[in-house]
Formats: C-alpha cells, structure tokens, sequence
DNA sequence: CTATACTTGACTAAATTAGTTGGTTATTAC
DNA sequence: GTAATAACCAACTAATTTAGTCAAGTATAG
C-alpha cells in the first residue's frame, strides 16, 4: 500500500467521474480542465483504471469513460493500487534473501500494517466518500473556517 | 497523510530501535547495518524524528537513540508525518484560490479521507505493532504460504 | 469523410528520495 | 588532554518516481 500524489490523483479523476457522469460518459479533456491535471497524465492513469476494470471506455466523439461498477462498490483501495501497480512495498517479503533476521521481522511489521492500511481503505467506497461529504454540508449549514459560502460548490 | 518509502524507513527505524534498546541507546550505525539503510539517510529521518519528540539522543560513546516516549504512544502516523513533514498534500485546503468549484469539491473529497487515514494510523501504536506480531507467530506455529519457518525469524 | 476522443509508446522535465562527502560538536575512556 | 565514538549538520549528487509533452495510431458518430 502507496499513498502517493499519484493515488490522490486517480482518486480524485474517479470521484470527478463519478459526480460528472449522468450515465452519460464524461471525456478526459473535461477531468482535465476541471480537477488541473494534464490530460496526458490522466491517460496513462485511465489506461490502468481501465485495465483494472475500475472504468470502462467509450470511443469516438461524444464518448469517454464511465464508472464500471456502482459506485458503492468501487473502493479507494482499488484505485489507489491500480495507478501504482508493479511497486514492490518489500525487498523480502517471504522470500529467504533476506541476510539478517531483524530485518525480515521490521519487514513483516511493516507488512502486516500495509495490510491493515489496505483493508481500511478497501472499505471505503468512493460513493460513501461522496455521501459523507454532503452529510457533512447540510449539517454544518454555514460558513466553517474561512469565509467560503458551501453554496459556491456546484456553481 | 502521505504513505512512501520514506515513511516505511522511518517506521522500520523506529521499531528497530524499539526492539533493540533495552534502556541502552541504539546507534545509527547499528540500524543501519541492520535495517540496510544508509546512516546518513538515517541522520536526516531522525533529525526529523528528534525535532519532533520521537526519540531522543545521547552524543558520545555509547551514545544513540532512544524511544522518548513508551511504545505505545507512539503512533505510526506522528512517525510518518514527521518525516513528511512541510509536504502539502492538496493545492486548495479551505483557501479561496480554488477556480473551480469541482476542483475544490473533490479536493474536500480527498481532505476527508486523507483525515481518516491519518485517524487510523494513529490507534495503531509500534507496540501494538510488535505485540501483535508476537501473537501471529505463536499461533500459527508452523509454516505458512512458502516453506520458510517462523523460527529463523529471530536468527 | 471528418471530427472527436480513446489508445499507445517514446521521450523529457521536475520533484522527491536516497546516498555521499566532509565537516563540527559533545562525551566517554584511556 | 587527547583519542575515539557518535550525534549533528549542510551541501552536493545519483537514482527513482511523478508529471507532462509529443506524435503517432484506431474506433465511431454524424
């Protein structure tokens, strides 16, 4: 388990797919302009969301890509490890090249808690993501911190 | 909340030292050898965790480091964000420099999760860490996926 | 047929991570 | 008091990853 500006930015292009797309598919040109990522940079993360079956794609003009599964049945973790697959987390991990034993055991510390950071991630769905956050607004129906009106969001 | 490899060396380092200092100081140069990360990587991670209360140090002969606080209160996620320390995660965090208002909607988003993440990580404590471990190998006392017994872990 | 938009790959720039070097300072032991 | 140890510190370099650019394609709607 990575957390990485690159996660963050696949998560964010998914949630921005998911809040744009009313069954109809949303291009990347449009993720590009309104989340500020290049819209190279979102092709080579798509092309992996697309591999790892999280979207699925739509060619040719008024196409894009469209979330392949509800959203509540998409989560953060399968996002997150799609953009960074082939990143090994370990230098041993099971394997016996590991010289010394002290180091095999901060690897399997380290293990064990990349798996429970990959489990609690694994339970949040982008779609819960979306759910709380507008929870959260219409609880607190007035400014927080700085001066910027929620109202303003969808504008 | 960031989650790299940075991170993961300063957390082996830290439950190095946790296993290895029984009231003694541990030295860099023992970790290092150790843990198979270079001592002036491990100068500049625990300058940052001694800055921040993690550990403290004696100079001199028979110096090194030690935990400044007991295992359990110390959390992976004080560890981690001390390393990562000055490394903004998201360009508009509240302020009111957000053109869009998606950009800023998904970046709330992400905010909301990266506070999660963060939460979780700090319950977990290296000690809790290492005590449960300790009960992954005494429970399952024989080996496990491949053929690599448990007990040439602390060889 | 033409414009749109996905698809692919090779290449480059920027940022971060990791390691190197060469010191200084505090402390212990002799 | 001087030699050895080990923290401390800063500047520099190498390696890796992230992000972006460029230049092709292919599928499809109209």
């Amino acid at each position: 388990m990575r957390l990485t500006t690159k996660g963050r930015y696949a998560v964010t292009a998914v949630l921005d797919l998911a809040l744009n797309s009313k069954d109809k598919p949303v291009n990347l040109s449009d993720i590009s302009s309104r989340q500020a990522i290049s819209l190279s940079y979102l092709e080579q993360l798509f092309s992996k969301l697309r591999k790892n079956n999280i979207v699925k794609s739509i060619r040719g003009p008024g196409g894009g890509y469209l979330l392949n599964a509800p959203r509540d049945q998409i989560s953060v973790a399968t996002i997150i490890n799609a953009v960074n697959e082939s990143v090994e987390l370990s230098r041993c991990d099971g394997r016996a090249n590991c010289h010394d034993g002290q180091q095999c055991l901060t690897h399997n510390l380290w293990v064990d808690l990349s798996d429970r950071i990959n489990d609690f991630l694994d339970r949040i769905s982008i779609g819960e993501l979306i759910r709380q956050n507008e929870q959260q607004n219409s609880q607190i129906n007035r400014n927080h911190q700085g001066d910027i009106p929620i109202s303003s969001y969808g504008s």
